[in-house]
RNA sequence: GGGCGAUUGGCUCAGGGGGAGAGCACCUCCCUUACAAGGAGGGGGUCAGAGGUUCAAAUCCUCUAUCGCCCACCA
């Protein structure tokens, strides 16, 4: 038997064993079809990312959840992956031409791609290599990318027959355009923030009266845009006005006044410019009244030659300078302070430029319908449940999804325009127009929506549009777990899409994991430095410890992480090795036993052992991770190590009797082998490395079976009688530390009871308690002895005998404290049994129980005032 | 403006109708041959506040306060 090094030491073992994973195939999921499937796709990480707490967090999750059932005999499928990320791939290849002194249009289209997919080969591995640091059991023969061929084309398809079922369809719009990405966003990419700015009175005055109307703007700089001034036609302070003509303030143009409904009579003045072509609302507005839209802004946000004397200013630059005009021409009224949410773009965070432009678009509340209907059925749940409303409140009210983006990285819209007009949709590129037969046919330059394609995620990775044997077996998936920033981005539209084109839910279940916050609760960010680096965390702590750290405080709430709560998970690291080193230094003359002779306490640890698998599965099943981790480390640290190890030593290092050798021997090694099944879904590598150097080990614990509820060693009454010898066990200790007794003094102690069941316990297991509690001589005696310490356990007196080291003035008052204490509560046990309704409608079994403590507490009063007599005495 | 979540010992968090818990920090003792990344013992909380339901509330309901998050077209 190899002896474990003294302390644990993670790096060594790491490696080691992850190489020796990969090559044996563990991680390959074969498709066996007599048995079943258990399939997590992973949430495809950015090519641009590195690895951060949330993946590190997310991750460890889904490896927890699919290394569980690989040991349950499932064929687990962890298929792992890597998404295209268009905006933000572009922006950093962009920054590094720029670097070069290049830009992208000076490249052209091909060469930049060519340049793209350079630098993917290059460092778009790089947080999958992370992945495999953090024991990641993902399939890495399955990996797909959103943008490999097949992918690209599940893609096509998808929008190919989308827009041949009228559910994609190109259309002018106001859109968010991000004016430095220079591309549209969908709604949901679009962060809005509250900004402390101004809203600004201008004055319009009448072209034939000398008056004006005022209005009120938060965006002065977009009146260059303004094409009429609209009142609520129910309000009475200006219905004279309405088809008035005004003139527009630094445009000089003439612009009606109208009535519309969309008008609010309490904001503001109640008079509301409308720019059509820079405002969602101002361009219903305008599709109403048949305004015309002026677009005032250059794509990068500068005013166009619609602006007349303000062109080329940036919109901040134009608002500055339309504000000291219209000050000078005294049409300001007034500025008051205004907070306000404006959009920004979440990729850059600039300021994004609500911009009337073509895009595409898709229709989705035909998609959404059944989208809706498999989560109310509960065919799909969301754990914590409470997701499933925010799901609803955004599908029930959702808005058709702009899917084009004005950049190159990315799946090319599959859509050529003729010469003629015509607009062909089809997978491959046609050879000529299939109205006018000409070859003039330029497809359209823009690219889909990067969440486009990592909406079909589940099914395209497994081969879909072809049906696939992968396809066929392994979808639907089974859970999905995932940040709650993505449930629209993402979740929602995988949901969408699976039910749509591979005609089933993609899940059964998604996992919302809490958001990792720093120390104060902030959001953890590499531009603000509050971020922590999981990798440094590994190499400081292990990744066992990272993994045990994280998802120990994986609960329903988001978690507040620092550094200094890993190292309660690398002591348990390091608890496991050493228990577990102590248990192999003992297992040199190991033989499997042919009989067995077993004490209280290895039952008893048997019997917690099987309640502890019982306890592990049901957390399991509801996705409490961190109880998992909870009930694991209770149980190994404080029972199996605290207890059990303690209890065994004296018979190891001293019995003869070789049947009880070997079945402490056997007791450990059952516990033990099971405790680090458990634990391996958790730290993958201690327990291998372990696990490997017990007897009769096989291939490696990562294919070993999960532990399985014994039932018939469960034993309740076995537990009980333990907890008697280890509270009069703490019992012992606390006296002797209450009394200074030097931990090396051996004590003599007399305990007092009646109870003949607890006094064959005692009798039977007194090298338990003379062990435990560094006991010379323990009596079970019917006479109470003098000079003595005294505590009260479950009913039993327990004397210490410590003639000469007593301070009966600290006895005293020590037994007056316990027996106040005792007192108070006797009074509140005593009112309760006194309420005539209490014992009436309260449960008989709650009633007895109150009765007996009552009883208990007596007892226990009566004994220690004895006792207090007798010191006295 | 609407919604959701949180409020429990100094800190970070469990618990979720009938005995207030953990880790860290703190105090005392111990380098005992698995482990000082450890062991033994101990102190510390009227469970944010106010009402209500109940025989019984940290736990359920209502309201309030504070913090956080999400959604939203009041310019």
């Amino acid at each position: 038997m190899e002896i474990l090094d003294k302390a644990y030491n993670p790096k060594e073992v790491e490696d080691r064993w992850y190489s020796r994973w990969l090559s044996k195939r563990y991680f390959y999921a074969k498709i066996d079809k007599e048995k079943k499937p258990f399939t997590i796709v992973i949430p495809p990480p950015n090519i641009t990312g590195s690895l951060h707490m949330g993946h590190a967090l997310n991750n460890s999750l889904q490896d927890m959840l699919i290394r569980k059932k690989r040991m349950e005999g499932y064929v687990a499928l962890w298929l792992p992956g890597t998404d295209h990320a268009g905006i933000a791939t572009q922006n950093v290849v962009e920054k590094e031409l720029a670097k070069e002194g290049l830009t992208r249009q000076q490249l052209g289209r091909e060469n930049f791609l060519k340049r793209v997919w350079e630098w993917k080969e290059k460092y778009g591995d790089t947080i999958t290599e992370q992945l495999k640091k953090l024991g990641c059991s993902c399939d890495w023969e399955r990996t797909r990318f959103t943008m490999d061929e097949g992918y690209s084309l599940a893609v096509k398809k998808v929008f190919v027959d989308l827009y041949h079922e009228g559910l994609i369809y190109k259309g002018k719009r106001i859109i968010n355009w991000c004016p430095r990405c220079l591309t549209a966003l969908s709604d949901i990419e679009v962060e809005h923030e509250e900004v402390e700015s101004h809203l600004w009175y201008i004055r319009y005055p009448f072209k034939d009266l000398d008056s004006y109307l005022v209005i009120a703007t938060t965006r002065p700089e977009t009146l260059l845009g303004d094409t009429a001034v609209a009142v609520n036609p129910k309000d009475s302070r200006y219905k004279d006005y309405i088809g008035r003509t005004l003139i527009l303030p630094c445009a000089y143009r003439e612009i009606p006044v109208i009535a519309d409904d969309f008008v609010g009579m309490t904001f503001g003045t109640g008079a509301l410019k409308v720019t059509p072509a820079h405002d969602p609302n101002d361009f219903e507005i305008g599709e109403r009244h048949d305004l015309s839209r002026i677009n005032i802004f250059t794509p990068d946000a500068k005013i166009n030659e619609n602006g007349g004397d303000y062109l080329g200013m940036d919109r901040y630059g134009a608002r500055e300078a339309i504000i000291m005009d219209l000050e000078e021409g005294g049409l300001l009224e007034k500025v008051e302070r205004h907070v306000h949410a404006i959009g920004h773009c979440y990729r850059c965070h600039t300021v994004i430029e609500p911009y009337l432009s073509e895009q595409w678009f898709v229709k989705m509340e035909p998609l959404a319908k059944p989208a809706i209907e498999v989560v109310e059925e509960g065919k799909i749940k969301f754990v914590p449940k409470r997701w499933e409303k925010v799901y609803f409140d955004w599908m029930e009210n959702i808005k058709d999804w702009c899917i084009s983006r004005q950049i190159w990285w990315g799946h090319q819209i599959p859509a050529w325009y003729c010469e003629c007009g015509e607009i062909i949709v089809q997978l491959e590129e046609p050879s000529s127009c299939s109205k006018c037969k000409s070859h003039n046919l330029v497809q359209d330059s823009d690219v889909l929506d990067t969440w486009f394609s990592s909406a079909l995620w589940p099914f395209a990775t497994l081969g879909w549009p072809e049906e696939t044997e992968d396809l066929v077996y392994f979808y639907p998936t089974s859970v999905l777990s995932t940040a709650r920033d993505i449930i629209y981005l993402w979740v929602a539209r995988m949901i969408m899409t699976g039910l749509k084109f591979a005609n089933n839910i993609p899940f059964h279940t998604v996992v919302i994991h809490p958001t990792v916050l720093t120390i104060e609760g902030k959001r953890m960010s590499k531009s603000l430095g509050t971020g922590v680096d999981p990798l440094d965390l590994i190499e400081k702590y292990g990744t066992d410890a990272t993994r045990f750290g994280l998802l120990v405080q994986a609960q329903s709430q988001d978690m507040r992480f620092s550094e200094e709560k890993l190292e309660m998970s690398r002591n348990f690291a390091n608890k496991i090795w050493n228990a577990s080193r102590f248990v192999l230094m003992n297992l040199k003359d190991y033989q499997p036993p042919e009989k067995f002779k077993y004490n209280l306490a290895d039952l008893w640890i048997l019997s917690r052992c099987n309640h502890v698998i019982s306890q592990v599965n049901k957390a399991f099943e509801r996705y409490d991770v961190s109880e998992v981790c909870r009930v694991l480390y209770d149980f190994f640290w404080s029972e199996f190590c605290d207890w059990y190890v303690e209890v065994s030593k004296p018979s190891l290092y001293g019995e003869v009797d070789s049947i009880r050798r070997q079945t402490i021997q056997h007791t450990l090694i059952y516990v033990l082998e099971r405790t680090l099944s458990l634990l391996h879904p958790i730290m993958p590598f201690i327990t291998e490395e372990i696990w490997q150097k017990l007897p009769g080990a096989k291939e490696s614990i990562v294919v070993s079976p999960w532990p399985k509820t014994d039932t018939s060693l469960i034993n309740n009454e076995i537990e009980k009688e333990m907890s008697l010898l280890m509270s009069v066990t703490v019992a012992i200790r606390s006296l002797r530390a209450e009394f200074k007794v030097p931990p090396e003094k051996k004590v003599s102690v007399v305990v007092f009871l009646h109870d003949s069941g607890k006094k064959r316990i005692l009798s039977d297991n007194t090298l338990y308690i003379t062990s435990l509690a560094n006991v010379s001589e323990f009596k079970i005696s019917l006479e109470k002895p003098e000079h003595s310490a005294m505590a009260i356990v479950e009913g039993v007196e327990v004397f210490l005998l410590l003639a000469g080291l007593i301070d009966f003035k600290k006895e005293c008052l020590r037994l007056e404290g316990e027996i106040a204490e005792a007192k108070k509560e006797l009074v509140k046990i005593g009112e309760k049994l006194a309420n005539r309704e209490f014992l009436k409608k309260a449960p008989g079994e709650i009633v007895r129980k109150e009765k007996e403590k009552k009883e208990v507490l007596l007892e226990k009063i009566n004994k220690l005032e004895n006792q207090l007599v007798q010191i006295k005495s």
